[in-house]
DNA sequence: TTGAAAGCGCTAACAT
DNA sequence: ATGTTAGCGCTTTCAA
């Protein structure tokens, strides 16, 4: 077995209860005692047991953090971020993959919950009703999804719809499609109202969807976006603006010259496609990090669950402007 | 407080000993007992505590997985694929990103070591000695690395590099350079002397680097690449040829015209790069899949740690021929 | 400032 | 087949 508090306490010659101390509360010792119990300490390589200190305290200074997808690039940035910031704060991340599924989702929860302080829900697919009910359990902070006293981080994509919508009116498109994501997405619908209402009696909007957030699922609405003869596509995301790409270009149509597309997020792959993806960037990172402080801010909170003051941060998005648009073809 | 054993027993009219083992041996109590333990829990709401399960067994049933850094699109899948078979068998994962730091590594595996099971090192940037060192501690399996005595799932690079070089051979290149990835890295090293010796008398084989394996380094190497005047560069990853392609682009010189490109990993980047790169296909998922099943299969040994068996699994690559590629110029 | 003792939620002998 | 009891490694009153 590993060493133990009592080995270092024999090794110091102390009881167990100061060397917990000299760990969790070291202005509560005599600087000497201290001295010898870290130095003890060291010399067998002690360190304290998470999962002892864990079933006291009642903090396992873990957190949990459960995504739709992680092979889906908007997500591993986020991860990293979100990990960095958690150990910063001696915290360690469980990840979790819910296969863009709700009941996976919330079973991740249920089997997380006794291991963990909190648990971050990036882009839940659950609803509502189920996420309030699973905060009343455990500390949960939501990130692209608002719901009212749960923290959560959203993206400005009201905002960077509305922008996109706006680029492609500029350059005189009257036909748009916007290829939805997944109906479970709350920012999906934030962009389809977008899209909608920016676009008003300026171009018709088609919403082609609902779609899983993939390459494939993209390539495969290529076929009904031509038969829309739609001269400009949105993408929910820039998986499925890439797919659309790919697809449109298998039917000898041309991106940007005959339809335009625009993606969501800003991923390596917008820059690697070619045409390079004209999309709204996302500062998924950021995202990241703030999830995790706004979680341990609320679970710090000591009020009774349900009770909390929960924090809501928003970040802006920018349209970033490459080559997958264009005006219309004049035909 | 959540609800607990004691909860559960009251309820259901047993001992806490006998809801215990409605969940752990459940064969080993009548079932008319078994069956009013379980519908209590269910009515509840009850989960046994892993953390004071662990306090007693020794066991966390959480595996710790360090990685170089999620950013990297090569890691994502694996992480994917480890988290589903983990789950599988019933296993949280815990991941953890070392920045490409051997330092950082080394303290991850420390930091984690009381919370888990056992930690598999994705592409060490530890010295073997150190791993060896910390495989005493802690059950490690390794993933890129072959280290004597610690289970290991590597990827048959050799091959990979070997059909790489053949390929540029095939098409009449002379001069050829290698894109190294990082000095820590076993899989660079491997690759390094492939290519040296299966070059051969065809062809000269200048070595560029160490690099960071990301898009950046690839970007600044293209410079010195020109310069040599090779004709064609294997790069270490995606990550480094997507960036030697994109300087080169910027440096006026054609690929596949005037320099071919071959990376390796067959990252989702491979596909979308224009020119779509020629890459070796690395089964990512595979390695992720394996490395837990070789952990568990190591942790459930019962012997002493440090004389167990400890299994190695070689994976196949494969070339896949993109646009990259093509015969040197003439002059 | 330090020690003693109880207890966190559970499992694992041991007893019945 | 089930109950009793001790104890996993730590924190946290309470005493001294």
């Amino acid at each position: 077995m590993a060493v133990t508090i009592k080995d270092v306490a024999r090794e110091a010659q102390v009881h167990m209860s100061t060397v917990s101390r000299a760990f969790s509360m070291p202005h509560r010792l005599r600087p000497e005692t201290r001295t010898r119990v870290l130095e003890a300490a060291r010399r067998l390589g002690y360190r304290p047991s998470r999962v002892a200190r864990a079933l006291t305290t009642g903090r396992t200074h873990n957190i949990g953090f459960i995504v739709a997808d992680i092979a889906n690039p908007f997500f591993p940035p986020m991860i990293k971020a979100a990990e960095h910031t958690a150990r910063a704060r001696d915290y360690h991340l469980f990840i979790a993959d819910a296969s863009e599924d709700p009941a996976i989702e919330a079973e991740l929860v249920d089997a997380l919950a006794k291991q963990v302080d909190g648990v971050i829900l990036c882009g839940p697919r659950i609803a509502n009703a189920k996420i309030e009910r699973l905060s009343q359990t455990i500390p949960i902070a939501l990130v692209n999804r608002k719901v009212d006293g749960i923290p959560s981080v959203t993206i400005d994509v009201v905002h960077g719809a509305r922008v996109a919508i706006r680029h492609l009116l500029d350059l005189g498109h009257k036909k748009i499609a916007y290829v939805s994501g997944p109906r479970q997405s709350w920012t999906n619908s934030q962009i389809r109202r977008t899209v909608t209402a920016t676009a008003g009696g300026q171009a018709t909007v088609t919403v082609l969807g609902p779609n899983t957030p993939n390459e494939d699922a993209g390539l495969a609405v290529a076929e009904e976006i031509s038969r829309t003869g739609v001269t400009a596509v949105l993408a929910y995301n820039d998986l499925l603006a890439i797919g659309v790409m790919e697809g449109l270009h298998s039917l000898g149509i041309d991106v940007p010259g005959d339809v335009s597309v625009i993606g969501i997020d800003d991923t390596v792959l917008a820059r690697l496609a070619r045409p390079r993806l004209t999309t709204i960037l996302v500062p998924t990172a950021d995202a990241g990090t703030a999830a995790v402080d706004l979680l341990l801010q609320y679970t710090a909170d000591d009020a009774e669950l349900g009770t909390r003051s929960a924090g809501h941060i928003s970040l802006p998005t920018k349209l970033v402007t490459r080559d997958s648009t264009a005006p219309p073809p004049r035909s």
